[in-house]
DNA sequence: ACTAAAATATACCGATTGGTATAAAAAGAA
DNA sequence: TTCTTTTTATACCAATCGGTATATTTTAGT
């Protein structure tokens, strides 16, 4: 049973998801929603219980699009430096990646959500400490590897790795330009290069 | 004559300016507007042509509330290199500045206006342009000056320090953790350190 | 094929949206 | 003060908002 349901529910979050990225909750209407899916209200309303939870389906769906796809590239690497690298160089191609679903999901629903719908920026706080300790943990891995100096401090270079990553998103995004992301990698490689052994 | 009106409608942009900037072009409604202000629609269409009129008008002074405190800053140092630093303690008191007014308007509006209102994303490009051309030429005097080397290469340092500072202004605010700004700007003064002679 | 249940469509709800025409009020010039 | 212009308030517009009750259709088990 709830075999078409479940299906339905599926297709309804991929087919909202960018376009609650791209338009904010408030900048999304249901009407939005009914054209876009080609299903009426009716349809809508029996898969979700409003456009709330509708908002909070689409942004679990984007982060996980992005996530997903982190991890199956980082998977078959073993060295967690050359992960690290990997995560770099994957952020290099963010854009080609992101741009159907409309840029980054955490920095969208995070400032949309911001002064607006305290549950839905409680849910991109969460996200954002998941990719950090992620982060982290790789740096960690990288020390016990001894292929990263055991001074550095992991906690505080996985905050700055991502408030870099991020801004490099904003401007290559709200700019239009690509080349912001590629430098800013550099940048981060670089940056690695000065914390390994 | 227009003394009275003129007056009226700056009391209309500076208080619609952070709702505006909060909440979004979308998130803003003409009953908040009214709200806010105690005036009746027909002093605020008296005012302005439309909603976007007052988003484009909110947008030019909460820029400008940072810029022209950021300028008065600058203005009594002579050392193109302590302008630079003094523009980077500027971000570490930034959140104070910009809490009232709900948080950065460049990143605020240039996510909202994205894939929403392309005029209003093409004055968040601007804005951002003439930043990153005043860092620029900062750096640029500072080379002249002696105090920078000569073969850093002043566009695309001024495009990784925009950036940056963006990036750790939006993971401060959507993470309400002052601690990021602080981090990242330690780490965008040890960069400077780099680039002096 | 028949039936019960699940899923979707239709039609509607009150409230709110951005915007306007017009009337009342306030301001400025003489 | 009087008159004209500017400014603000009132009352309204069609359209859209998120959401719901109910009817219809589709699905799944027998």
């Amino acid at each position: 049973m709830n075999g078409k349901a479940e299906q339905t529910t599926r297709f309804i979050i991929s087919t909202v998801a960018p376009i609650f990225n791209k338009n904010g909750y408030y900048g999304t209407s249901m009407s939005d929603i009914t054209a876009a899916t080609g299903l009426t209200k009716g349809a809508i309303y029996g898969n979700f219980k409003n456009k709330e939870d509708l908002a909070f389906a689409a942004l679990e769906f984007n982060v996980d699009l992005v996530v997903e796809k982190i991890k199956s590239e980082l998977a078959p690497i073993e060295s967690p430096l050359a992960q690290l690298r990997k995560l770099i160089s994957f952020y290099r191609r963010y854009r080609h990646y992101t741009i159907d679903i409309g840029g980054c999901p955490i920095i969208n629903i995070g400032v949309d959500a911001n002064h607006q719908n305290s549950e839905l920026l409680g849910r991109v706080q969460d996200v954002i400490q998941k990719l950090q300790y992620y982060i982290e943990k790789m740096i960690r891995n990288a020390q016990e590897a001894g292929e990263i100096k055991l001074e550095i401090d992991a906690h505080a270079e996985s905050r700055s790795f991502f408030a870099l990553i991020e801004g490099s998103i904003f401007m290559t995004v709200t700019m239009n330009d690509d080349t912001y992301i590629q430098q800013m990698m550099n940048l981060l490689d670089k940056q690695v290069d000065q914390m390994t052994v």
